[in-house]
DNA sequence: TTGTAGGCGTTATCAG
DNA sequence: CTGATAACGCCTACAA
């Protein structure tokens, strides 16, 4: 391998007169700094980045921990990171699956010393219990997770908002027998999506019916599954509103199996408005997540916090989300 | 930050007993290790990976160079490679946007020290030729690119045969007039694709027609204007080819558009097998791509490149594509 | 079984 | 403006 060294020796100075040059620090003749330039191109030398992080204690590294990295939503996320960390001279060090505890806690540890700072999603457990086994120096933003006091920061979808929002919608249509398919079990936005949805019930003077709320757990099987039970009730829904997309296609099928049409017999909406959203037939009435702007807000904040800038006041951050109305809803039949 | 000078402190022993124990390299006395576990815990000590790297010259890290990160494609990959990586104890390191050379350069050089091996993905241009920059000891796994000799290591999809099984399943239901809708330019891919749909016609007799090879870039817009421009033809085509889904999706409004149905006018079909694909209406046909797969390949290969096991005989490896018919072909109208 | 000491490639702090 | 030299945190002979 190529050091600091090799390029001194070639350009017949010291390593420190490199290490200036390299780094422009410190004053160097334009000569001297000629020809290291050359001997390092020739040599194609490139700093131990390992090296350099010992002494200076920086590893231009953000580390990011999510629970999958299955499907569009998490690629979105990490484009948006990365661009930004592009932008700014930080690399990327990845890890996904990590929907067990104690892998998450493992990776983290293994970042240690590798990265600046973590972006970490945790949907599934408290995140801020977690990272109090880090180093209380190591910068983190919290990823859709309980809040757990204003110590960390934490960027979130507004869940409960987006929800609400869908069930007015459906209330305005004329629609009173609202039904919720609910995400996976004790999953962070899960619960939010179906706060909203029994706030907006409750706000038009609906009283919550347990036999409305059936459990789902993200995949379109859960969906139809969920559907299917519904439309069995003896007095069914005139709305189903699914708390992902995908679990709203499940539905879909099972409407279309049991013989009824979206939106004239019955409505289905969804939740993410993933780009499959519009292609379905009908396309899906969703809340659009601004996934991509999570990541890259998610970034900005960590790396201004890496150069050590005062957190603004508000810690805890809710990204927007918007209904998108499409022609899978319509008012509730005669 | 706590370092193995804690760890040895509180334990009561050198920093090299700390060392040979948390390595399980040479003997050490049970008491003193069980003293060393405790104390590492209880400092929540994890070895500094820079430092380690510096002497091991290992960084458990794989380098992954794409030029893009948008849209499933990227993602299924990242999976595929995380996946693997994890499992044998390696970390990703991630970079994406890498369109142009000089970015792609950039990236390289960058990733230099910090990982034990690459696995680069450049359809635009040669990678092989980029890749000689690069420390010869450095493993690198090519992905989709041309071969460049038989030093590199290069795992791409059958491109050619999959075009080639849609074309003659077009010939097969009784097209003669078959268009294509080509891909980016001086994108590896879409060359192959090309070349596939031509032999396939000329292995039926059937003179290439330049009217019917028009130019498209990947996006839905193009698809969109390159069928209209084939619809407009004195002597339209019987069937449309295109070198990707999205292309298609576009086709499919564009015929739309013009007044006719898929497939009872004309049919039209795909490439890349995107989950979209099996929602459209009328669900499009198209080759499958198995990228989940190739990154999976890559990270086996890279690894055990990294651990010196000996290169299989074959370096350029071709991962199958499939055709999967669906209705958005049928034969040609009267 | 254990500790001491040297060195990995850099940068930073000094003298010159 | 430049060059020694001491860290940074860790591993590994070599000695004890």
């Amino acid at each position: 391998m190529v050091t600091i060294k090799d390029v001194a020796r070639r350009a017949g100075v010291s390593v420190a007169t490199v290490s200036r040059v390299l780094n422009k620090s410190g004053p160097v003749s334009p000569e001297a700094a000629s020809r290291i330039h050359e001997a390092a191109d020739a040599l194609h030398y490139v700093p131990h980045g390992g090296a350099r992080s010992l002494i200076t204690s920086k590893t231009s590294t953000i580390g990011v921990l999510l629970p999958d990295l299955y499907g569009g939503f998490f690629s979105e996320m990490i484009r948006g990171i990365d661009q930004t960390a592009q932008q700014h001279g930080y690399h990327l060090l990845l890890s996904g699956s990590h929907n067990r505890r104690a892998e998450m806690e493992a990776a983290m540890r293994a970042m240690r010393g590798r990265t600046d700072g973590l972006i970490a999603m945790s949907p599934h457990f408290d995140a801020a219990t977690l990272v109090q086994n880090l180093p209380p120096s190591l910068p983190v933003i919290l990823l859709s997770c309980e809040a757990g006091g204003a110590q960390y920061q934490v960027i979130a979808i507004d869940n409960a908002g987006g929800a609400e929002a869908m069930v007015k919608h459906l209330l305005a249509l004329g629609h009173r027998r609202i039904a919720m398919v609910k995400g996976e079990e004790g999953h962070f936005d899960t619960d939010e999506r179906l706060q909203g949805y029994r706030s907006a019930l409750q706000a038009a003077g609906i009283a919550p019916d347990p036999a409305y709320e059936v459990q789902g757990d993200f995949s379109e099987a859960s969906g139809s599954r969920a559907v299917k039970e519904l439309l069995a009730l003896p007095v069914p829904p005139t709305a189903i509103f699914c708390a992902n997309d995908s679990m709203a296609i499940g539905g879909l099928h099972a409407v279309h199996d049991a013989g009824l049409r979206v939106p004239a017999d019955i409505t289905v909406v969804g939740f993410d408005d993933i780009p499959l959203a519009n292609y379905l037939s009908p396309p899906l009435s969703s809340v659009h997540v601004p996934i991509f702007e999570m990541g890259e807000r998610a970034a900005t904040r960590l790396i201004a916090a890496l150069k050590g800038e005062p957190v603004s006041e508000r810690r805890h951050e809710r990204l927007p989300t918007q209904l998108v109305v499409r022609s899978s809803c319509a008012p509730p039949r005669g």
